[in-house]
DNA sequence: TGCAAAATAGCACGATCGTTCTTTTATTGA
DNA sequence: TCAATAAAAGAACGATCGTGCTATTTTGCA
């Protein structure tokens, strides 16, 4: 089955998609929804036919037929969570304008979604060390749609070099990376760890970052 | 089985162990070894007895009763590689002068083995997604293991303040989260992103941290 | 050297896994 | 309403898993 391109497009919906919705439409995406909860806590790697078919109070077989294999089950909830992570992460911070208030709204919706996964989990970090010496089309669907996000970062921290926030000489790519570790960090000590305070670390963190980039408050 | 409790102590080894090194020690340590070896490449949870017992060229049973259950084996396989890791990033750098010295040695030694575990992985991330919302004995060793390395840093920083090359009011925890964030996300960005330069920002991330906590080279 | 004890092998068990095939049920469009 | 088609169920497969049991082999000590 041919693997759809992962971008961050405004109206990505397949208009065939939603005129006909089938009843077999709305249980696969019902079963996709099902996945990503279950995916959420036990990974990518843990998803089982027989566990999400339990969920879903159907049959193996039923649930099987609607995806034709694992993988293509695995694929589908990466795609799931691809668009749900920019519903409430990146388009939300496209209505501010470039610059500083933008890539402030950017981390903060992105820690405020890793806040909620300390108890939900995050299949971007779950699911890279699942795949992290695989290959395949899941860890390439994984791969991608988190190289689009921080594509998207990037692009944000240019943008306030443009406005002239951030120093101009300052490597975006050292911003992002930075701003990066202080989200795994907040996921691996709060969730894992579980430290108290490790939200006001990552925002006292992101601080320091903007400070040390020339950001002048 | 009691499990014992993981300190960072200068000789913890048990002197009727190396005493009476009978067959079945070495093997079950050469088994251990293999696990770890496997460990790391498929993570604690992707271990099977039968795996390692093809690696070993031994059956499965032989393998098994070496630790009566699975759980014990991932439980050794965690002591194993606490062990290896004091052994290689903590200990050379107690040789080094409190502050500074030590702080960088540690940070050095850590990411030193980051690196060389972007080819074969590393149990404390892994693991970390792998036990995240489960308990038992095996998420307690790896919790514990990590907790101690992590107050090891947190010793350092402020013996670092002590030493004046810090800012006496500057969060050890803090310094501690923003560092663990470096050595996160470059284990995440090369390991699974395959994105060249992780090393060098890393490196560079650890030079902001310290100068935005007061040291003046 | 011989014998008790330790170490290892062999085999079987129930369970779960992804997948295939066949059959039954539900939905859709004319 | 009825036939065509889509959706779901059911049963079975080979494989792998951890683990328990009973032999068999190997080891270490008197």
């Amino acid at each position: 089955m041919a693997v759809l391109p992962i971008t961050y497009a405004r109206d990505h919906r397949d208009p065939a998609a939603s005129r006909g919705q089938q009843k077999g439409q709305q249980t696969k995406a019902a079963i996709v929804d099902a996945a990503l909860g279950l995916a959420t806590q036990i990974g990518l790697e843990g998803l089982s036919i027989g566990a999400i078919a339990e969920v879903m109070q159907m049959s193996k077989s039923g649930v099987f037929a609607h995806f034709g294999s694992r993988e293509e089950l695995q694929i589908s909830v990466v795609r799931e969570y691809h668009t749900r992570f920019e519903e409430e992460v990146f388009f939300p911070a496209l209505q501010l304008p470039r610059g500083m208030p933008r890539l402030r709204a950017m981390f903060n919706n992105w820690m405020q979604r890793t806040s909620i996964e300390i108890d939900s989990g995050c299949i971007y970090i779950s699911g890279a060390v699942e795949f992290d010496d695989r290959s395949g089309p899941v860890r390439d669907a994984l791969a991608g749609s988190v190289r689009t996000w921080l594509a998207a970062m990037d692009r944000a921290v240019v943008q306030a070099k443009e406005a002239g926030d951030l120093h101009a000489d300052a490597d975006e790519h050292q911003v992002a990376f930075e701003i990066h570790g202080l989200i795994l960090a907040l996921h691996y000590e709060a969730r894992f760890l579980k430290s108290p305070g490790s939200v006001a670390r990552a925002h006292c963190g992101f601080e320091h970052v903007l400070e040390r980039f020339g950001f002048k408050p």
